[in-house]
RNA sequence: UGACUUAGCUGUGCGGCAGCGCUCGUAUUCGGGCGAGGAAAGUCCGGGCAUCACAGGACAGGAUAGCUGCUAACGGCAGCCGAAGGCGACUUUAGGGCUUAGUGCAACAGAGAUAUACCGCCUACCGCAUCUAUACUGAUGCGAGGUAAGGGUGGAAAGGCGAGGUAAGAGCUCACCGGCACACGGGAGACCGUGUGGCCAUGUAAACCCUAUCCGAUGCAACACCGACCGAGGGGUUAUCGCUUGUCCGGCGCUCUCGACGGGUGGCAGGAGCGGUUACGGCGACGUACCGCCAAGAUAGAUUGCCGUGUAAACAGAACCCGGCUUACAGGCUAAGUCAUUCC
RNA sequence: CUGUCCGUAGCUCAAUUGGAUAGAGUACCAGACUCCGACUCUGGCGGUUGUGGGUUCGAUUCCCGCCGGGCAGA
């Protein structure tokens, strides 16, 4: 994963959202714009409303986990990614994630 | 065997593949080491640390409230005292002062709420009337009083209860109990015991308040350092130059100080540290000595993902650090003790 | 990290220094009015006062612990 970078900032965000692509699913939702530059960044956000600290850290680390499995197959350069948290991530597996996040990219056009 | 009480421990294990943070090395690749909790939580107290302020005192504001100790300190803890609950082991307890500062409040009910006479009881004493009578006699009623026993109201009705006493009653008198004051004795103290006294005006201070003790403010987004940029002020006039729309005036350039903004590094993990079937002191909290150990340090935030095995896996994720408190918590285990029943 | 304020009917708000079936408007239901609706009038329904304790004779009110939310500052 040495060419993905983290998405930090609250306009990056906000980019992501208003301008760019996205597909639901309740497992996660996902949001997808071009990002002019040779690398891909991503940003995982999980709200309160999924639950407390243990839930939300192990949405994001099944995210991550889910996103680097993927990140091995395909070229994700060129793309900043967001991926929003739900309260059944939590509950789910990775490689399950793996599927529906990477069916997403298809549909999405990467 | 059953029902409990108290104190504590543990709170997923093993294997395979891939991966994350810090760190060390022979260092692009690679290998070694370490990697969340009992509450990391809530942020309710106390302290360390940092910066600023500060001669000293007082007011205001806030906190605490039985005593003695422990502690760096505390609103914490330990032991004890008083009170309440439990057959008991034991548990709970904001527990100073409204009788010796002062003020406020106490709805409704009730006759009366800090002082009273509605019903009742009584006629010893005083007055009147009637009856009786030899009478300075007695009876009844009314007036006029006495009374706080009984009734009823209330959370609370002038200490409780019993006896004496009385016209009826009353701490009016006495015994016991409660409470208050004083004295003596015991104790480090809260307090306890004994005696004496007079018969003692309700509750509320988690009402204002009084008394005693404590508290400077701000918080790691503190604070220190680094380089660039912007603004203000001072100095300088190298300037025949460059920028400020062409010209003139003026300003800027260089340097110093201060401020603000965002970025990086430190602060930041050796500490009131952890462990000990160690020794000593203490009922205990804890202290002293000795031995051993170094064990997360991120910065959108690492501790994982998948698979196999295992009857099942709670509450929950460090963000400057530490001591407590409070709250959440499936299952399992240990120790000490109490009561009841049965048997010996 | 720190400070501060607030939780009352489905909704918006009251309740005097603690005093008794917690009160208004609106919404809902029923009736009246109308040919029928609306408006209007009358009546009714609706509350564990966020929650668990404590102080008090008595707590929406005072005190403490939790739960949820708002605001402000760094």
């Amino acid at each position: 994963m040495n060419y993905l970078k983290t998405l930090t900032l609250n306009k990056e965000f906000k980019r992501a959202y208003y301008q760019g692509k996205s597909k639901a699913h309740p497992l996660v939702i996902t949001y997808l714009l071009k990002n002019r530059r040779n690398g891909a960044r991503y940003g995982v956000t999980a709200s309160k409303k999924i639950g407390n600290a243990v839930l939300r850290n192990r949405a994001r680390r099944v995210i991550t986990a889910a996103l680097s499995q993927i990140e091995n197959e395909r070229n994700l350069r060129g793309f900043d990614m967001v991926f929003v948290a739900r309260s059944a991530t939590c509950k789910a597996k990775s490689t399950d994630l793996k599927k529906v996040i990477s069916k997403h990219l298809d549909l999405l056009g990467l």
